[in-house]
DNA sequence: CACAAAGTTCAAAGGTTCTTAAACTTCGCA
DNA sequence: TGCGAAGTTTAAGAACCTTTGAACTTTGTG
């Protein structure tokens, strides 16, 4: 969708990370992707899962060629979603990250704030243009007739992108301990 | 979702556009650009719609304020997607276009097609790396597992949006003289 | 406390997408 | 056929998004 390349080093990822696990990374970074984050979002949730042992900041960025900045932004965006955790290791004082599983979840909740403020402008919006269209003069009854059915037509996309969300998450917790 | 402003002119659109009619316009748009289009898809669609008689092409440069070049780039992006179509006047001897009313087609169309085409590549991909994996020598079974679970959210992911692209269409049809 | 390592922030760079403007092509008509 | 209007294509540029890298802040430990 995007396909950001922002790889400044030439040398061969796979040198770092075995090809089945940038497979793997690269596959989920995509799907994530195509759900509206970012594709490092997915790359690094993909990688924590797959390892199943807390990875430190340091070992990340090596792992998935990133910045120090990046992985820091990015641990925090999944935090925040409560799709990675944060723990302590006795061996170092850094912190270290690990993958929790709700990943349908973060999906769901970030889609139905979206399309909540999405939609709910535009019923505002096509609410006020056909009570403005109302005042003009010589205004057609049928192009009023219009406006209300694309207001109609919002709602109903509305209720489609619910069911959507609502389906998925309902879907993954029916098979709970698939991941 | 994406937001470009590219209007160059400072002059006021609503000279030459309604405000009622820039409103349903613009709502359009928005919801059209949240569905990964162009929001002057949903624009120029909105406004045929809404005059209800066939518009040339520079009429609707006029009254969108966009280029020449957009408008015959979008217009034929709409009619691919027979969401518009083209027709002659007696009048003039310029090409004019006329909204069709099935929206809901387009989207789930595209839709389809886009996911359809993500989700067979993140399947291959995971495969591979499933078999790479297990071809690793002192490989824990507990990772292939994981990697084949992710593999079957992939699929759950497909079947989720499939029921929703079915859904949508599904309601509008239901209500088919909604527009 | 001090200092080193870890973590965060943000301006600027790098990359992608969209639009425009101008060159180019096609179409209608005398 | 030749001309002008209509329509299409495309290189250049504007706007936007993401990442980086360095400065800055916080944290852990002797």
């Amino acid at each position: 969708m995007k396909g950001y390349n922002y790889r400044t080093t030439d040398n061969d990822p796979t040198t770092t990370l075995p090809l089945w696990e940038a497979l793997v990374t690269d596959a989920v970074g995509d799907v994530i992707e195509f759900w509206g984050f970012k594709r490092n979002h997915g790359r690094v949730w993909a990688l924590l899962y797959l390892r199943r042992q807390p990875m430190s900041s340091s070992e990340i960025q090596e792992a998935l060629d990133l910045s120090k900045g990046a992985v820091s932004m990015i641990t925090r965006d999944l935090e925040v979603w409560s799709v990675v955790s944060r723990v302590r290791q006795a061996t170092s004082s850094a912190w270290h990250f690990v993958a929790e599983v709700e990943f349908m979840q973060m999906i769901g909740q970030v889609l139905e704030q979206r399309e909540g403020q999405l939609i709910s402008r535009v019923a505002t919006d096509l609410k006020d243009a056909g009570r403005l269209a109302s005042e003009q003069e010589d205004m057609d009854p049928e192009t009023l007739e219009r406006i209300e059915r694309m207001r109609r037509l919002a709602g109903m996309m509305q209720q489609a992108l619910e069911i959507f969300t609502r389906t998925a998450q309902l879907d993954v917790s029916k098979t709970r301990d698939l991941l």
